[in-house]
DNA sequence: TTGTATGCGTTATCAT
DNA sequence: ATGATAACGCATACAA
């Protein structure tokens, strides 16, 4: 048989179609008994329902998609994939990535967000909140949750994010305790209309400064020049490196957003005569896999676990139960390596 | 207007919903004038079809399935998405990705595979074929291409896999011009049920050293034994560095199937006082982002674009297109980093 | 080129 | 607990 139907089960059980389709299913009227011939029947004929005549019929697709900025092979992302994809599956949703790296396709996406009924739920990853995305966030009558957004409520029925500002907070009191007293942060360079939520890590930092700013310790804030193509690691590294470097007075300790560019950093030192963490300490964020190959310090994220949240989140969303707390921060780890040390006093001025 | 249908588009438009249909899906048979009519209202009236409605309606799912082995943030397996993505998305086309980490899931899958009429072709990626497999993979009337899989044909109406008997060929030819003559190759266990295909490595290896067994190589094959619970790289690392060192003659050159495994070697072999690459040359397998980050010499592989080609191969096969070759091998590259140098004559014997 | 009518495989409502 | 039947929203064969 090309395609066995619910109704061709039907008959080689003996009921009725809405009988098979109770028993499939898994509903609660129907005796142990027929739901086991059901079974058999079904078995028997190959058959599984149809997702998208069940969807038609009962308006649940079954599917929520996951919407990324950045590739779906990207460390951060592909972490929230296997986490949400970890929590959905087993109770049958399909989990549709889809990712967006610049703002034209954001543009698009969003404007054909509010009419989609393709999926139950949306989750959302790593945006930065353009104007134009509120509205149409709000368009939006499915559940939507978002994964390290800005957590200004309202735009979302719910969200997971990592603390941003406690993670600049605890790497400035590490960097002080250390004994660092002039300390940078590099970030790379984040076009206006960029989507990343990283750039709030930028603003952490300066706030973590300004607290920080009475006790005679010096901040300098460090970033990669506009360029039409983005800049390869290395070369991001090399630039900042001569920025770090013709300051007044050379920092001792930096924090650099990302793991990627603090080991291209920390390369790019060494080759400059500098030992790190000897003569200069980084701290990386993010603790991704190079961060362990290149023995890096660093902040850690844990992408899974956010898609998990969000995960389960999406379902209470789905169940209409409610949420005790829509939106979570997740506090960040630090992660001691080999890049970071006490400072050497007498060293710290100037090469 | 809650959920408009193709209905009401059609009553604005003043048309049919047939045109409608027509119009927003791009048929020929359509006006400029009625198209833009239609788009008009559907524009006004936020509209766009319902993929579930179109599934029924035409039998086409509009989504392919890509089933990977291991789970959905490894390198290989995000890198293999997100080619895959790149080139069905751009026709419409939604990709749902599944993973499988052990046999029994696997069972389940595969069993329930032929029967599945949810999506219009599936992708499987790095499955060893297991006997089980085989007859469901024949069972399926859905177009399948394999990536990274055994290239018997008839199993898969097209497959792109990386050439690992070439990989390893060059491997030892390289490492022998270089003047290594003692060879080993370090291999992950690897336990009977499991569904990688990186074992095809091991082989290909042991090829390679029949091949070149004539003119007084040696080759070993070194494999961590069985455990309960998988190893930890490092564990891995250190026991593998143990069955080196007690070889009767340490051989000055090793392959290691993994860049993971194979950075953590290094790291073992350098704490055991032995230089790299001076003493021994280590060389990895897949470059991944932590081979450049640890200036690993390696064997590239191209996940990335293993999943464009596989999509490729999934959109002609969709369109009934021939496809000249249906089974391609993809050449690996080598990329020499600092891991691998000319054998030091004269430190070759022992420690 | 456009309209009409039917069917796609389920779920859900209402009976029984 | 089970059965009959009407949606669900669209695509397509056929007619005009």
């Amino acid at each position: 048989m090309a395609k066995p139907t619910i109704a061709n089960v039907a008959q080689l059980a003996g009921v009725s179609q809405a009988t098979v389709s109770r028993a499939l299913r898994g509903a609660t009227n129907v005796t142990e008994a027929t739901r086991n011939k059901v079974r058999q029947a079904a078995d028997q004929l190959n058959f599984t329902l149809s997702k998208s005549a069940s969807a038609l019929a009962s308006g649940k697709t079954m599917r929520v998609i996951l919407l990324v900025s950045g590739k779906l092979n990207e460390w951060f992302n592909s972490g929230v994939l296997q986490g949400v994809y970890e929590e959905l599956a087993p109770f049958g949703y399909d989990v549709t990535p889809a990712f967006i790296t610049d703002r034209s396709e954001l543009d698009r996406f969003f404007s054909q967000l509010p009419k989609s009924r393709n999926s139950d739920a949306i989750i959302i990853s790593s945006f930065q909140l353009m104007p134009a995305m509120r509205e149409q966030l709000q368009a939006i009558d499915l559940p939507t949750v978002g994964v390290n957004v800005p957590a200004e409520s309202g735009y979302f029925d719910a969200s997971i994010s990592i603390d941003n500002y406690s993670a600049m907070t605890m790497a400035v009191r590490l960097l002080r305790s250390l004994g660092h007293t002039n300390i940078a942060f590099c970030s790379d360079y984040i076009p206006a209309d960029m989507i990343y939520n990283t750039s709030q890590r930028t603003q952490a930092f300066a706030d973590a400064a300004q607290a920080n700013a009475t006790d005679g310790i010096m901040f300098s804030l460090l970033t990669a020049d506009a360029h039409d193509a983005p800049l390869s690691k290395s070369d991001l590294a090399s630039q900042l490196t001569a920025k770090l470097l013709s300051l007044p007075e050379r920092p001792t300790a930096v924090c650099v957003e990302t793991d990627q560019v603090a080991i291209a950093l920390v390369k790019e030192l060494r080759k400059q005569q500098l030992n790190v963490p000897e003569d200069i300490s980084v701290l990386g964020f993010d603790d991704a896999e190079i961060a362990q190959a290149a023995d890096l310090s660093t902040i850690r994220q844990e992408p899974i676990e956010l898609g998990r949240i969000a995960g389960r989140k999406v379902l209470q969303l789905l169940r209409n139960e409610p949420l005790e707390h829509p939106h979570e921060l997740q506090d960040p780890l630090l992660v001691l390596r080999n890049t970071t040390s006490r400072i050497d006093s007498g060293t710290a001025t100037s090469e």
